[in-house]
DNA sequence: ATAATTTACGCAATCGTTTGTGTAAATTAT
DNA sequence: ATAATTTACACAAACGATTGCGTAAATTAT
């Protein structure tokens, strides 16, 4: 392009990323010019020629979600910073979209993937595909045990535990729990540590305060709020697998004419600005969305950048904190 | 690629497209192949060649606040179905950020912009350059005037008219408002919607009765909220130009004792999830952040698909509603 | 059976960079 | 002043698909 008001096709390329070999002069010459056109390589050839487009693919169930996009955010933040695009695909937390969109990114040349899962998927070949074309690929959050490979999460189980021993120490002995789907292993885990800290605490499981959802919304916890309340002995406590959820269960409470926290304590999971709205504000689990999103791209770039094949699988847990507000404040 | 296995090397381009000059055997035997080989042509290559690289650029403030994230949402829905890939761009409203990403925009070739303006931005050059290189430019929301191009708004002034008409019907006679940083057109607009429907319902403007904001944060609501009510006459009902910076003014009244809306009803802007939490439950505009995505996105793919020179630049104007809820139900 | 037409595919240039290699000119060493 | 080096740039081949054009083979028309 430029080479014609000079004399080069190649010097332009080389002067343009201050190649050892050219000359100075040359080179001050074709960056002056390069401004005063406005003129950028154009990428697409670049990336044909050297085999790297710089994009990064994210799926994700849903952009609109607190928890996704502060995610994202994170995740662009640190690839803009490093030169990456971010590409989004949303997969509604459908299947056969999640396909369709690992479809499009491999014909799409990313150099990366960073990838949730959506709530129907269970066979993961659409994802295996990354791996056998030595794409780097990273879980976040709802990650997949079926294929070896890096995964960023919060200790999900340590998180309920704090949360339910939060409970206990406030007093709590009929504690409830809203989890989510059982399809998702962060689900799986919450339940878990709530089942552990109440055997470790000598407090008898009942099958009838454990209630299980679909997708953790605000009518979910009505509808399991209503049961709750309608028992002979009604729990005093309830932890929540998602914040949304918990919303729904305060304002089922306070409907129902009890208090949030000394009929009812409620605790929920992801610290969202309603969190700090509802009333009583709700304790919560803060997952560190945009850490998380953060340490998903620094591992998707650091294994794009050293090519090595050490692919040992990794996985980082991301620090999470009990927040306590007044849903638990007796 | 696939040329090995059979013999040719364009009539797999052919093929895969279904070009009508290849055989029905031989295209399905491409076909067949390709789909065994797990094969999709590389869409870089396709790209250079096309000179057109199905991707939308998509430059905003912050991807995890819910105006925003709703908006790419509709974006991302009908570009998808439409073959075209999203690419994110977070200002931060900062203009600097903006420049930068606007030039990592044209450098990757997008094929078509859409762009929602960061506050401190008062100078559009970065932005202009498209149109230059006749790359269609969509703005939403946060327009530019000073460039002519495709735009999708909704009518700020008519929403703000509906809010303090609405204020004014259940009785406010002293109306406040909290305007929003006026270097935007959307809030000045707001501003002024606010002053006309006052000055057509014969009621005086006050100044000390407008409140001017740098971001409409909630610490700024319950700023604004301690100067009215310390005035000897305080307002009987709030406009303010957002949700956050509603939730701030209500939850303030409500630490002070007095009751919204009986003392001091209150209307927001966005209806934001959070309008549904805070108690009582927020009067707010409904903005349609989702379809405003859709149009957008719309309109630069249809500028994108018929390059036809029809420059004249169009204007979307989204409806709004007015949701009326306890904040302003005496 | 020959000519005219259609069908089905291959050739080769092209998109705009990047990069290994080659080579004049400029510099330094002897 | 000649030889050995270094400096500064040009040549040309990639990257992998697309596409206008050309041409054998197959079909149809006369």
């Amino acid at each position: 392009m430029a080479e014609r008001l000079n004399v080069s096709p190649s010097t332009i390329s080389r002067a343009l990323q201050n190649h050892p070999s050219i000359g100075k002069k040359m080179t001050a010459e074709v960056h002056k010019l390069a401004k005063k056109l406005g003129y950028y390589p154009n990428s697409v050839a670049s990336n044909l020629r050297r085999n790297k487009t710089n994009v990064i693919g994210v799926i994700i169930p849903r952009i609109d979600r607190y928890y996704q996009s502060s995610a994202i955010s994170g995740i662009e933040e640190v690839a803009s910073k490093a030169g990456y695009y971010v590409i989004i695909f949303q997969s509604n937390n459908s299947y056969e979209r999640e396909k369709e969109n690992a479809r499009m990114l491999l014909a799409s040349q990313a150099d990366g993937i960073i990838a949730c899962l959506a709530l129907e998927t269970n066979n993961y070949d659409h994802l295996a595909v990354f791996k056998e074309n030595n794409i780097p690929l990273v879980f976040f959050d709802r990650v997949c045990y079926e294929i070896e490979t890096h995964k960023v999460i919060i200790d999900d189980f340590g998180a309920a535990v704090k949360a339910t021993e939060h409970l206990i120490s406030i007093g709590c002995r009929r504690i409830a729990h809203i989890a989510g789907n059982q399809k998702m292993a962060i689900f799986r885990d919450r339940l878990r540590g709530y089942q552990e800290t109440l055997k470790k605490n000598n407090i008898p499981l009942e099958e009838e305060l454990i209630c299980f959802t679909e997708d953790l919304s605000s009518e979910e916890g009505d509808a399991a709020t209503q049961k709750f309340i309608e028992m002979q002995v009604p729990p005093d406590g309830i932890f929540c697998s998602n914040d949304p959820c918990a919303i729904g269960v305060i304002q089922k409470i306070k409907k129902a004419g009890l208090s949030v926290p000394n009929n009812i304590a409620v605790v929920g999971f992801g610290n969202t600005p309603t969190s700090l709205i509802i009333e009583p504000a709700l304790t919560t689990i803060d997952d560190h969305a945009f850490e998380m999103g953060q340490a998903a791209a620094r591992m998707v770039i650091r294994q794009i950048e050293e090519s090595q094949e050490n692919v040992d699988s990794e996985t980082i847990i991301i620090q999470n904190d009990l927040i306590i507000r007044d849903s638990t404040l007796k």
